[in-house]
DNA sequence: CGGGCTTTGTGAACGTGTGCACGAATGCCT
DNA sequence: AGGCATTCGTGCACACGTTCACAAAGCCCG
């Protein structure tokens, strides 16, 4: 079984949507479905049947021809997959607006992600408890990764304290790291970081509105789809 | 996606690659630099330089070769491909934990994106006051719509309720929607989603570094793996 | 027990995105 | 003015991702 076994890399695309699956699967199964097909589950996954069943092909061949998927193997396989066999505790950096609310989101405990701890520069917030955990002094984050294995690391700071923020991280022994600010971290080449960017998400959508706006411009009239003026 | 093939279509990709240029040369300018070469922009972003400036080619040929571009006239004309010439107004569904985070996160009126309400169900959150912002209830979410021309929905609801969210953005009449919510949303063609999930986040980051893992586990058995066999 | 129906798994075609390499254009220096 | 050093713009090749189409593999029924 060596090495070999574990071997195929999975495609990037294939992994982000890997979660989607799993999450669909689970409540497929709470829902007493215990069998699935790659057309049902792509239906609800709101992609193609194909993409499902190649997907799915680069975990090993777990599905059954004329049947379809048994639900609940293969969300084993999918969490193991994922590394979801075991928790992942995270570490919040930034107790501010964002910060207060993910700690306060209950989701990430149940979801196998539990907030080993929460950090932040400014002493006024040390102390003050944030979904169950205090808020402590971000000299104390080498202590927190270490005594509580913490490999992932959430920046929730303003941009400008992002980069210091995921340096400690760096140093403190996290590898990955998951970015709110809007800000392109330097880190090194091992460290995989994930960004999650609200204003670029919303600059996206905006592009798409502007676009739908001056394509109505030119066939219609007034068609009250353009917005307020700008700002100077 | 949609089938369009309008002048010139920008890629997904460089569009989602434009707001991250944006930012960073609006920093620049702050700098008081007013000229930049697609190399220094490549490095502070993160990307490859022949990447910017194939990015920057969509929108015209707006550098000079030899010098770089005017960070000005650059940014004057991102924003006109990205719709930022003015305001968009969006209206956020649900006043819970994330609801309220993003409402009281001011970097969202700052980039073009005040916020013109937020709506709930929960009679007990009405009222309350976000960022500003009166909680008000759902049904009065076509009236907000309509009267501040809202054509950007925010859906931070618990997942639950999140297609619920969903029907009534697009029957109010918005045409885009960014969602936070755990759940794949079924809408209209027309109508632009963008999805932002933390939990998929985590999990993408779970895969890298079970894998990262297993490479240096090349010692000792799988800790704590059993396996099941596939039989119900 | 064989024929028919269903659904998987995957080869192949097609589309999108990336990065190199180099011609073309421009400013600067002598 | 002419040559040189830069840096843009883009053709091209390759990598990655998506979708189609169909043989293979299973179940069910008569």
């Amino acid at each position: 079984m060596s090495a070999d076994r574990n071997r195929r890399r999975i495609p990037d695309a294939t992994v982000s949507r890997l979660p989607v699956y799993l999450r669909i699967l689970g409540e497929q199964a709470d829902e007493g479905v215990d069998s699935i097909s790659s057309e049902r589950l792509a239906e609800l996954a709101g992609v193609n049947a194909a993409k499902v069943r190649k997907d799915l092909s680069y975990l090993g061949s777990y599905g059954t021809r004329g049947v379809g998927y048994e639900v609940g193997y293969l969300v084993y396989q999918i969490r193991r997959e994922l590394g979801l066999t075991h928790d992942w505790p995270v570490v919040i950096v930034g107790a501010g607006n964002l910060g207060q609310a993910l700690a306060g989101y209950g989701g990430f405990g149940e979801r196998g992600f539990p907030v080993a701890g929460v950090v932040d520069v400014d002493d006024a917030k040390v102390g003050s408890v944030l979904g169950g955990v205090r808020v402590r002094h971000i000299d104390e984050l080498p202590q927190i990764v270490r005594t509580k294995r913490v490999n992932i690391g959430v920046v929730a700071t303003p941009a400008h304290a992002a980069q210091d923020a995921a340096d400690r991280l760096v140093a403190a022994g996290v590898t990955s790291i998951l970015n709110f600010a809007s800000v392109v971290l330097a880190v090194p080449r091992a460290i995989e970081v994930r960004k999650v960017d609200l204003a670029v998400e919303l600059q996206i959508l905006s592009y798409h509105e502007q676009r739908k706006a001056s394509l109505h411009a030119v066939s219609g009239g007034a068609a009250g789809a353009v917005p307020r003026p700008a700002s100077a």
